[in-house]
DNA sequence: TCTACTTGCGCAAACGATTGTTCAGATCGC
DNA sequence: GCGATCTGAACAATCGTTTGCGCAAGTAGA
C-alpha cells in the first residue's frame, strides 16, 4: 500500500515471469481461461506477495464499467435518507460497488448533478431520491440511456422502490380506530406528490372500511418540515368544531412539530387526543411523549433500489417497480383510547 | 449525452482540424500554453457544439488524481454525521471534488474499507470520521503516504477537524451557573475518548472557575444511546444525595434520553432539574421541553475537513489540527434558574 | 542574408488494465 | 513420420487523456 510505486500488473508479471495479459486473466478475467496450473500459482503467489490491488480505474476505462452508482439526494439529514443511504451502501458493497454521493438542492434546479455523475464520472447507474416527482429528470435519464431508480417514489413504469405508504397510512388509522378514536384528523405532507396521494388514499380507505364518513376539514397539508406540522396542528384546532381525538402525522418531523403545537394549546397527548406518526426512527422515542409510528423499511428501501440498479444494470430484465409494504407498529406513549366524554 | 457514441476529444479535435494534443491543451490543461486564439475558439467551439465532457477515468489515469475524496463513517444516521457528510460534499463540490462514501462498522475492525478507497478506487484523500480513537488506522495511513483528515477527533498531530467539546461543555455549564445553579452533574459520553475528555475538562474548569468544588459523584457516563442517558440519569437520581439541580448532556441523543428519566421519576424539567446538551439539531426543538443546547458547527465541520483535505492534497502545507469553536446557546425550553429551596 | 530565437502545433509515448489474434510446441491420428 | 488439432501463453491494439519532444514557419538581430 505504498503511493509512491504502486504495483501494477506487470509487476507481478514480471515476478511470475509471464506476460501481463497471462496474468491479468488469472487475476481479473472471466473464469473460463486456458491457463495452467503451475502459471495460476505463480501469479496468484506473486500477487499475493507484492500485494497488488488492480486500478480500478484502468480498468474501467478499458471495460467501460465503474462499478460505481451515483446517488443523488435532496437532503442528507432526513431519517428518511439517511436510512436509505446506509441501506443502499451496505446492498451496492456487498455486490461490488461503491456509491459516489451527490446533493441536489431541491429548490436549485440543476440537472448538471446527474450529468455530472454519469457523463464525468462514468458511474454505472443512478440512484435518483427526491421529495418530489420530477418528470423531466425522468426524460433526461431515459433519452441518455442511463440505468437508474427512483426511491422514496414510483413515476409511471419507471424503475422504482417506494415505500407503501398507503398502506402505512391505513395500518395507522386502523390503529387508531381499534383504541376506539372516530374523528381522527391527517397532517398531511404535500398533497399532490407520490407519497402525499398515497397517504390521503389509506388514510380516507382505513375510513371508509369503518364506516365512517371522510371529512376533507380534518385533513391538513403541512410540508415537510417541524414548523409545518406546528402550523398545521394550530389550524386543525381552530377550525374543527368538534376537535379531532387523534392525528395521522405524515412524517416523524411533522408529527413531532404537531405535539408541539399540541403542548403550547395545553392539551394533553395522548390524554386528549393521540398521535402517530408514519416512518419509525430513533427519535420517535425521543420526544415527549414517545412517538406511536408505523414503522417503515426505509434501510430495506435503499438496500433494494441498489439492487434492482445493480440488476439492471448487468442486464437483468427485473420487475421494475417495487412497493415495500411498511413493517408494523412501534407502539409508544402518544396513543391511547380517547377520552371518555368523546362518544 | 448520448450512451453508445460518447464523445471524445478525439472526436472534438477532428471537428475543429486540430490534433488532440492541441485540444487537450486548450480543454483540460493548465493556463499558461501557446496556442492561437483562433485554435481556441475552434475548438470551444466544436467542444460545446458536441457537448464534450472529458473523461475522468483517462484523466485521472494518466495524470494520478481523481479529484475524488473517501469518507468513511461509523454510522449515516447520527446527526452529527449526516451535517458532517452534507458540509464536506457542499465543500468538495465547491473545489471540484466528489466523496465516495464508504460505510465502516464500527465494531467490526476493517481496514480493508479504507483499502478499497485508496488501492483500488484511488480516491486522493480519505476523511476518517470515527466514534473513538484509532492508532492503528492512523499508523497505516500514514505509513501509506495517503493524505487524510480525521474528523470529530484529534489525534497528536495528525491532521484533524474536531470541535471544541471543551468550550461547549464549559458554555453549557457557564449558562447553568449564570441561571443560578450550584449543583451540576455532567452525563458524559464515553469518558475515555477524544470528545469525553475534553467536555469532562470543560465542565471541571468551568466549575473550578466559579469556586465550585469537582465532584466526580456527580459524573456519570452514558455512551451515546437514548437509553444509556436514561439510565445514566436514573443512576445518578438514586445515587446524589441533594439531587442536582442541572445536568450538562454529552450529547443530544443522550439528553433525551436523561429527560425521559425524568419523567418517569415525576421530576418536572426545568423546574425541578435543568438540562443542557451539546450540539443543536432540529430534534432539540422536537423534544419536551424543548432542549436547550449549545451550538456546534457540525457542518462547518464538515466543510473544513474537506477544505483541509483538499490543501493538503493540492500541496499546501496547512495549519494541521483544527478545533472549531461553539457559535453560541440555542436557549429553548429546558433551563431555567433552580429551586428556590435548593439554596 | 544568415543565424538564433520564438511560436504554434503535431507526433508519440505513456497511465494500467482487457481482449482478439497469433504463434510455437505438444499431442494425436493414421 | 507427417500433417492436423489443440494448448498455453505472448503480442499488440485499445480505452481517452496528458505531456515531453521535435519540427516547421515566422520574427528578430546583426
Amino acid at each position: 500500500m505504498s503511493r509512491d510505486h504502486r504495483v501494477s500488473l506487470k509487476d507481478v508479471a514480471k515476478l511470475a515471469g509471464v506476460d501481463v495479459s497471462t496474468a491479468s486473466r488469472i487475476l481479473g478475467g472471466k473464469p473460463g481461461q486456458r491457463i495452467s496450473e503451475e502459471a495460476r500459482a505463480r501469479i496468484l503467489e506473486a500477487a499475493k506477495s507484492l500485494q497488488y490491488q488492480p486500478n480500478a480505474l484502468a480498468r474501467a476505462l478499458r471495460t467501460a464499467r465503474t462499478f460505481t452508482l451515483g446517488l443523488v439526494v435532496p437532503q442528507f439529514d432526513n431519517p428518511v435518507f439517511s436510512l436509505a443511504i446506509r441501506g443502499a451502501e451496505a446492498a451496492a458493497a456487498r455486490r461490488g460497488y461503491s456509491i459516489l454521493i451527490a446533493h441536489r438542492d431541491p429548490d436549485h434546479i440543476d440537472a448538471g448533478t446527474y450529468e455530472r455523475l454519469a457523463g464525468t464520472h462514468r458511474v454505472d447507474g443512478l440512484l435518483a431520491a427526491s421529495l418530489d416527482d420530477d418528470r423531466n429528470l425522468i426524460e433526461d435519464l431515459k433519452a441518455a440511456q442511463i440505468p437508474f431508480v427512483l426511491m422514496n417514489r414510483s413515476v409511471g413504469t419507471s424503475p422504482s422502490v417506494a415505500l407503501d405508504t398507503e398502506s402505512a397510512a391505513r395500518i395507522g388509522v386502523e390503529h387508531l380506530l381499534a383504541l376506539g378514536h372516530r374523528r381522527v384528523a391527517h397532517i398531511a405532507g404535500r398533497l399532490e406528490g407520490f407519497n402525499g396521494q398515497a397517504r390521503l388514499a389509506g388514510y380516507y380507505g382505513a375510513l371508509q372500511a369503518a364506516g365512517l364518513p371522510a371529512d376533507p376539514s380534518l385533513v391538513e397539508p403541512a410540508g415537510y418540515s417541524v414548523e409545518g406540522g406546528a402550523e398545521a396542528m394550530r389550524r386543525l384546532l381552530t377550525r374543527c368544531a368538534p376537535l379531532p381525538t387523534a392525528v395521522l402525522a405524515a412524517t416523524l418531523v411533522s408529527a413531532t412539530g404537531a405535539i408541539a403545537a399540541l403542548h403550547e394549546a395545553g392539551i394533553s397527548v395522548p390524554r386528549q387526543i393521540s398521535v402517530i406518526a408514519i416512518h419509525d426512527a430513533p427519535i420517535a422515542a425521543m420526544v415527549y411523549p414517545a412517538l406511536t409510528t408505523v414503522r417503515t423499511p426505509l434501510e430495506a428501501m435503499g438496500a433494494s433500489a441498489a439492487e434492482l440498479l445493480i440488476d439492471l444494470i448487468e442486464g437483468g430484465t427485473p420487475e421494475a417497480v417495487r412497493l415495500l409494504p411498511p413493517s408494523g407498529l412501534s407502539i409508544r406513549k402518544s396513543t391511547a383510547p380517547p377520552p371518555l366524554d368523546s362518544a
